[in-house]
DNA sequence: ATAGATGTACGATGATTATCGTTGACAATG
DNA sequence: CATTGTCAACGATAATCATCGTACATCTAT
């Protein structure tokens, strides 16, 4: 237990488990109408990913109705820990301070998001998790 | 100019981008002698990846001599900051901070990590970078 | 009840990855 | 000089991914 395997999502995975996350749960048409936004895509592509997730467990569906309802299985967090963890190791030999760096010169961030790392920073520092 | 082809890097790529970013140059011989105390793999597996890899711009190489000698053709940090940049945007909904907080949780940061990090954000603060 | 819309299931495809084995050149060593 | 070892080149392969088309069921209006 405790595992969780969104290692094994794939890009366009994730591009779901975020419209999931953000919404609940939703239909196919749904999701896809929200990928069709950001490119070119067909309803199929988007029904067999779903499935092929489904097929992962990283959602679950709900049959009950003709269009299935999909909600995300596998938690925000977890996967987001995992996914950055993993790329610390890849490419920043395991420091986090290495990433931050990176993260801050990538990303631009604004004033709020300094504030709130700080906090979080404070709050590490604190020994709290 | 500016464009880093570090993007395409897979992760076996990266791996022993990691290893040149390192030494500076090896051989294949001295690249695979690494990597095979990290796991079971053939000396013809690694000499390919490079060979893949000098096709992608990815790694120079000197053939002067009967064992060619590599070195990294992209530059650590760009290669850094282009995969972080994707991340944070593939499932941090392009939040710098929210990237951070994984990433001191994922990885237990230390008190040296703490304090690298704080003058990253002061420096963050007074607009540098 | 029939045509059109909407849905799921599923096989097929091309691209990419990681991997390995074979071949042939060349060097080193007995 | 013949055998053995080291190396690069390259083709083949299996796995994975993202994508699409076809087939078929079901619902909905005319």
């Amino acid at each position: 237990m405790g595992r969780n395997d969104s290692q094994k999502a794939t890009d366009a995975e994730l591009e779901i488990l975020n419209i999931l996350w953000h919404t609940g749960s939703s239909t196919v048409r749904d999701i896809h109408d929200i990928l069709t936004k950001l490119r070119d895509i067909r309803y199929t592509t988007t029904l067999k990913t779903l499935q092929v997730m489904k097929g992962k467990g990283l959602v679950k569906r709900n049959e009950s109705q003709k269009a299935h309802i999909y909600e995300a299985a596998v938690d925000r967090e977890e996967t987001q820990l995992f996914l950055v963890g993993d790329l610390v190791d890849k490419i920043f030999n395991g420091s986090a301070a290495d990433l931050v760096a990176g993260a801050l010169s990538a990303k631009k961030a604004s004033p709020e998001d300094l504030a709130k790392i700080r906090q979080l920073l404070d709050k590490a520092e604190r020994g709290e998790q």
